[in-house]
DNA sequence: TAGTGGTCTAGACCACCCT
DNA sequence: GGGTGGTCTAGACCACTAC
């Protein structure tokens, strides 16, 4: 018979589609290219629709794929570095690609607020920030300093835009950085952030949270969101190196 | 009429479905808990199941749920905090739970020559490992080593079990590490790293891929695979803070 | 207006775990 | 064997984009 050992272990359709089209785009597509559209690969594989979606998911989960409504689906280029450790420890964003959209004086979450070592009462300011590279944003952050981080800010009584934003950080950068931390992990862009992002809301990203310390103590906290999808987040010197794709292929 | 102003922004199904489960999980729910099937809890939200599927994946890429065919859902533990950060500089698993499983002698995958700065054709070893944090696997990953690097293991003729890893990361030990760098990224988990992680394939995993350096040159390439739903990667002494959830929630 | 991906339904069957 | 989550189908309608 025609069939081969392998009919034995029942692999997924989807699983077995991701793996062709994986194969199909290192081989027969180039960055950028459009593919067929879902009702008409689906037809041309002899699936369902949602099946073909299984495996579209998990290729753009992947960094292989883009589809955006209303357009298509595209070949993705390679996730691009964009750095994210400690290199020289640096307030963030004082070489960097951020900029800061505005700044509220609110009460933290309270994981933020454990974060920093005060109440969820006592007010902190919330700088919001995008940082952009290679023309489109990659990661939206929220920058919580307590008051008492930033004493001298207090008094003044400028609105809550980028203007106040950019006070904020001015003075946190007064303070003398004696050390950061961060982790990293999985998680789903809410739905402001996905609009920063250009996402729809649930997409999957990485959330970065890193603290500050200064004076002693804990004096900012950052939780950032990066898109999961474009990015490969380097912690070191490796983000000039170009990786092929996110995903490892074994050695035959 | 009892309708809100929201009724005018037709948020999806699932989402406002998995916000109502998250609520519920935090409120209602403790650790380990087993949530009502999947068909009972569609029909008791007047949803399809494939909609509040959709949903339960949401919160399980969160790390909020845990599901296991033949089982069931239970609400999972906050994610434990991992240590992959450069604490100290030192090659790795030195002073940690990684346990080698064994090595072969292969060509390495072409990102990884790149990385290595060798070519396709100059064999390494490859040595795998699983990493056990919390008394359940966390991380697989796998250890490229160029001979170049352990020029005193060549003549030896062991197996390729666990015995000969050890050998291969003793005689690493032996260089002087000079540095090394990371990045991480997102990818899904490929059958034989999922048998070893105790998930399905296509399981949400986080890659990380180190560089360490050692006499000029990049003396070996790790290419680790983490858990998402599990893990949050942790660079620096982050690791000790409990964090709530993987998802922060905005303050209102 | 036409075409795309995103959401949703109501079923069916399968693989796996436990008893 | 009975119950669970995982896969798959064949439709339908919606939201968005571009022309």
């Amino acid at each position: 018979m025609g069939t081969t050992q392998l009919e034995s272990v029942p692999e997924p359709k989807y699983w077995h589609l991701k793996t062709v089209l994986g194969e199909a785009l290192d081989s027969e597509f180039t960055v950028g290219e459009i593919l067929p559209n879902e009702r008409d690969l689906a037809a041309r594989f002899g699936v369902a629709r949602a099946t073909l979606r299984q495996a579209l998911e998990q290729l753009e989960l992947e960094g292989r794929l883009q589809r955006r409504r209303g357009v298509g689906t595209t070949v993705a280029p390679p996730r691009m570095g964009v750095e994210v450790g400690p290199a020289q420890n640096a307030w963030p964003g004082e070489t960097d690609d951020w900029q800061p959209a505005d700044c509220v004086q609110t009460a933290p979450p309270a994981a933020v607020a454990k974060l920093l070592g005060c109440g969820t009462q006592e007010p902190v300011h919330a700088v919001r920030r995008s940082r952009v590279s290679g023309g489109q944003p990659v990661a939206a952050e929220l920058l919580y300093v307590p008051a008492a981080s930033v004493p001298e800010l207090s008094a003044i009584e400028t609105p809550g835009g980028p203007a106040r934003a950019r006070a904020v950080l001015r003075e946190l950068g007064r303070l003398g950085l004696e050390g950061e931390d961060r982790a990293v992990e999985l998680g789903s862009a809410r739905a402001d952030d996905a609009k920063q992002l250009d996402r729809l809301p649930g997409a999957p990203v990485l959330l970065v949270t890193t603290r500050y310390f200064a004076q002693g103590r804990t004096a900012a906290v950052s939780v950032a969101t990066y898109r999961a999808d474009t990015c490969r987040l380097t912690f070191g010197d490796s983000g000039d190196v170009q990786i092929d794709h996110g995903q490892e292929r074994r050695a035959s």
